[in-house]
DNA sequence: TGTCAAAATATATGATCAAATAATATCGCA
DNA sequence: TGCGATATTATTTGATCATATATTTTGACA
């Protein structure tokens, strides 16, 4: 049965879909429940329609995630964001795709050089339009392509989580001027190195794209 | 309410005490169940005599760090472990080690540098006796001072997550000749580099701590 | 009026039962 | 005997109720 290997596939990778965690997910992100959001069972229970059951699970998983945090006994909260929280996902960030892209550069294939290169062409082309939509879509495909090669699924999978955090202050607080010129920029940069395995050099580019976007999302809370 | 406080601060590391739960880990990492292991609810509510909703929080909980598998309607497996697995997780400790150290070079007090010290002294006592309960117990508190300096809690937390995944196995296989004396060797460099305050040296040491560590257990799982 | 204690309320946690799903066994048939 | 469909069992998941814990409100007293 494909099907079974595919459900066996997304569990191995901690993102087995489940209905109600997906929709409390998404609204965490969304920023329906904002930061601090006290979050109860019964309110959550009546919203999505279902028993205290399946949201009781669902809590204990995004605690894992780290979206939020429950206190025994006392309930869980949407995890506080400060400037400090974003600084250290974005260093574990930096961290792990520097990693990844050390092994990508090491494992490149002609694919998947193909897939890099047509991401890039939609990131530049979205940069001259100013669409931020596209451009974190073309983005993300970018930098799923060195995830994949980089080989190392339980990072992927440490990476997602951060993301996941940090993609709702992005869409809440956008970009600095003249930011998304800066990502294809580090972007070309990067290609580069990788088409050259020059290890190093992308394995710093990287890192300093990673650093880039901190900053970038620093500023922009502190407006 | 100081015990409130306490309560908070290990719930915001992700490592809020829960009795269920530490036990079913405790037993996971002792080998009582083994990789690849089926959970049932059932038999575990009947074996630490609860009813069977602890437990499933707790299998939530578990999953969420990585220590079993739950797939939709087919139940809960602990993780199987590979050399392939213990490469990953070693990679991603070497990259956020190094993260914490740099933070921690930089961030140097004279108490930290009093407390590895004291952990160093103890851990090469435990060397040349032999003893490798006492050196995994100052290694530990070797590390702790660090990634407490490091100053990023949410890199500590998934560290600790794949320590337990490790702690397991170092306990099962044990160490290869010569790796004892290995360790104490490498932490002494790492603090020369610390002392010196020589952060990009620190980072290649703890770095290459690391990865001595993974192709020491990775040599000693195909024994 | 302010503060503390106690009652009342709200909420999370634990236990039990019911339903849905998956795994296993049984039986008919070639 | 070997295979496939069906029935049975086992197990997870969802719902509901009971209990424990935390929070808030109320009221007595200084």
């Amino acid at each position: 049965m494909p099907d079974d290997d595919l459900t066996d596939i997304l569990a191995s990778t901690g993102l087995a879909a489940n209905g109600i965690t997906d929709r409390i997910r998404a609204d965490i992100l969304s920023g329906t429940f904002g930061a601090g959001h006290r979050i109860k069972i019964g309110e959550l229970a009546e919203r999505y329609a279902v028993s205290a059951m399946p949201i009781r699970e669902a809590l204990r998983t995004l605690d894992g995630e780290g979206l939020l945090t429950i206190i025994p006994n006392k309930g869980a909260r949407v995890r506080t964001v400060d400037a400090k929280f974003v600084r250290n996902l974005y260093d574990i960030r930096g961290a792990l795709e520097s990693l990844l892209v050390e092994h990508a550069c090491n494992n490149m294939t002609f694919r998947a050089r193909q897939q890099i290169e047509a991401a890039q062409t939609r990131l530049e082309d979205a940069v001259g339009r100013d669409d931020t939509t596209d451009l974190l879509a073309a983005n993300a495909d970018f930098h799923n392509v060195l995830n994949q090669l980089g080989d190392n699924p339980e990072a992927v999978r440490i990476l997602r989580m951060g993301q996941n955090l940090i993609a709702s202050f992005r869409g809440q607080f956008g970009f600095q001027a003249g930011r998304l010129a800066g990502i294809a920029e580090e972007h070309r940069a990067l290609m580069e190195a990788l088409w050259n395995r020059d290890v190093s050099r992308a394995i710093a580019i990287s890192r300093m794209h990673s650093m880039s976007a901190r900053d970038d999302l620093i500023a922009s809370l502190k407006d």
